[in-house]
RNA sequence: GGGCGCGUAGCUCAGUCGGUAGAGCAACUGGCUUUUAACCAGUAGGUCGAAGGUUCGAUCCCUUCCGCGCUCACCA
């Protein structure tokens, strides 16, 4: 909530004769809880983690003509500004001694009968209130209302306790909002991970850690638009929904639109629409586009995630190479201030430049034979109880990934990929079995995929015409004409890089799996939606939730 | 989709070789004015994930289902 005065409410509009108080925010009084609001109840919790003791608390609280969940916040000064104003009792910083008002979740309370502790997380730290019975007067008895949970505001004295805790010395408490479902066992936190994503609003404050790595993901991202802003980058947004699943080869979801009467499909990519941009001028852009596909979830894979993809006229797959680096390097300084990273156990440099390997080299050094010897390919495949798809260049590639990937600590640049597998890259000058491509790897995982872009029309046509034909599930159901058509017009020499952001922020802060970047993992529905009603009030039992 | 594992109080976990369950924290009551997972005493809280089967009796054994985790497959 923005600080802001508010006006005393006129007499007669929503106020009581208790209204002076109500609009006391800005200068608490002490002693004052919340004066009540309009007298509309709440409707009765929804789940069963509403606790009855809390929910008697609030009753309490009504009981009295206050509102449990007051309309206005309190102006607040941010916990990490009163840490470091507050100094140490050696040395008092500038704001100790003085009147403060600090807002936040009260995360526990300790009670020594005529003292509390209460130390309140708000964004960005956590400072102890100290509450005492002698400097809270009449407020005092309230003090059993409150509850580890509670979102508070209070009002004192910065100082310190003897053990030189910065603390704010209550001289006033305001409830701003009651929690009635208990925070988690104060020791161990939520430690169920599937409790932890679906109740990812708990765990966000309840777990050290989480939401730092949610604040260096947004900063990663805010390091992205300005570095490609400066480069002179236009962000766009394209469709999500789409008429042809194009631009990768990936099972998409399919949704309908009942006007239109026709299926769409969800963005498996954003590739085909961006370099339409190119065609028509935009000469630099970029998307942060939310892609989905209808595969196998795994630590790296979630059935929607985050991809970056830029597109650069008059550029190829070399000036990609540099972007690339300078993206990772730049978004680990931004969020870490370092380029070393540790992830899975093993320390990784992202500072640039990244090394290159020839993916023909690589290959060759891997299986000892020529990436295109299709027949050894198979051979090798057999050899490695691989799934032998008829493709052979997806055979080919697959022999790839289980020989070369897992060597791949990286950072590191693979170049040159065969054309076979890339059909929408620009053929190699002077090879014609390889494209202008390259893959970027971190960890054995693929970070980044870029080329020289394919602006030949009858080229793209026959590739797409070929791809239609193939047995491959993944491969589009049709050709998008109208993509090619976009060509017809002209696109110039581009270059073009997609950056699987979800994993970039796994290296950047070391988590292992995607849904620990991910503020709300794709999960299954949870069956309870509803609770009961209040003891003693269902019909028959029969009217109790659904809990298959 | 396959394999393995897990699901017991709000949270973290014990336990029952089959006789319907315990601890710590949280909550509630009482005590305590400097705690850092405060402490001390007491109280309350559970259709032991769901359904079915075996059994005199199932939270425990069996089957199926649901959810989650790990892993393989899938995933340019």
């Amino acid at each position: 909530m923005r600080a802001r005065s508010v006006a005393p409410l006129p007499t007669g509009v929503g106020a009581t004769d208790r209204a002076p108080r109500s609009v006391a925010r800005d200068r608490p009084e002490s002693g004052n809880w919340n004066a009540p609001s309009a007298g509309i109840p709440s409707p009765a919790p929804m789940t069963d983690l509403a606790h009855p003791d809390r929910l008697q608390k609030i009753a309490a609280l009504r009981a009295q003509g206050l509102d449990p969940y007051p309309a206005r916040g309190v102006v607040a000064t941010p916990i990490p500004v009163l840490l470091a104003g507050a100094g140490t009792p050696e040395a008092p910083g500038p704001l100790a001694g003085t009147r403060v008002t600090v807002a936040g979740r009260i995360e526990l309370l300790r009670d020594f009968g005529k003292l509390v502790f209460a130390p309140l997380l708000g964004q960005g730290g956590r400072i102890q209130a100290g509450l005492e019975r002698d400097r809270l007067g009449e407020w005092w008895p309230s003090r059993k209302l409150l509850d580890g949970g509670d979102q508070v505001g209070v009002t004192g004295v910065l100082g310190h306790t003897k053990k030189g805790e910065p603390t704010v010395w209550a001289e006033s408490v305001t409830l701003l909002a009651k929690a009635v479902a208990p925070p988690p066992e104060k020791w161990h936190g939520l430690v169920d991970k599937e409790l932890r994503y679906r109740r990812r609003y708990v765990d966000l404050w309840a777990s050290e850690g989480v939401a730092q790595v949610f604040v260096k993901r947004s900063q990663a991202l805010s390091t992205i638009r300005r570095y490609l802003e400066g480069e002179g980058y236009l962000e766009v947004e394209t469709p999500t929904l789409h008429p042809i699943a194009g631009g990768a080869a990936a099972r998409p979801f399919i949704t309908h639109h009942n006007a239109l009467d026709c299926d769409f499909y969800l963005r498996i990519a954003p590739e085909l629409y961006l370099k339409r941009l190119v065609v028509g001028g935009l000469e630099r852009v970029f998307e942060v586009s939310r892609n989905f596909r209808n595969e196998g979830l795994s630590q790296r894979h979630n059935p929607e995630f985050t991809m970056l993809e830029l597109y650069e006229a008059q550029a190829d797959y070399r000036r990609m190479l540099e972007i690339a680096e300078q993206i990772v390097e730049r978004c680990a300084l931004a969020v870490n201030g370092t380029t070393k990273v540790t992830f899975r156990g093993a320390e990784y440099d992202l500072g640039a430049p990244f090394p290159r390997v020839g993916y023909t080299e690589l290959f060759r050094e891997r299986n000892g034979f020529e990436f295109d010897d299709l027949a050894r390919v198979r051979r090798r495949a057999q050899e490695l109880e691989l799934h032998l798809v008829d493709d052979p260049w997806k055979l080919m590639n697959d022999v790839f990934e289980a020989t070369c990937e897992d060597g791949l600590a990286g950072p590191v640049f693979v170049v040159d990929y065969p054309i076979g597998i890339s059909p929408l890259a620009k053929q190699k000058p002077g090879d014609p079995r390889l494209a202008e491509r390259f893959e970027l790897y971190v960890a054995g995982m693929e970070l980044g995929n870029a080329f020289s872009e394919l602006n030949d029309p009858a080229e793209q046509e026959r590739r797409f015409v070929e791809q239609v034909a193939s047995k491959d599930p993944e491969a589009p159901g049709e050709v998008d004409w109208d993509y090619v058509q976009a060509l017809e017009y002209g696109m110039p020499p581009a270059g073009g890089l997609g950056i699987g952001v979800d994993r970039l922020v796994m290296v950047l802060t070391g988590q292992d799996s995607i849904r620990d970047v991910l503020l709300f993992p794709a999960m299954k529905p949870e069956p309870r939606a509803v609770r009961a009603a209040p003891k003693g009030t269902e019909p028959s039992g029969k009217a109790g939730p659904e809990r298959p």
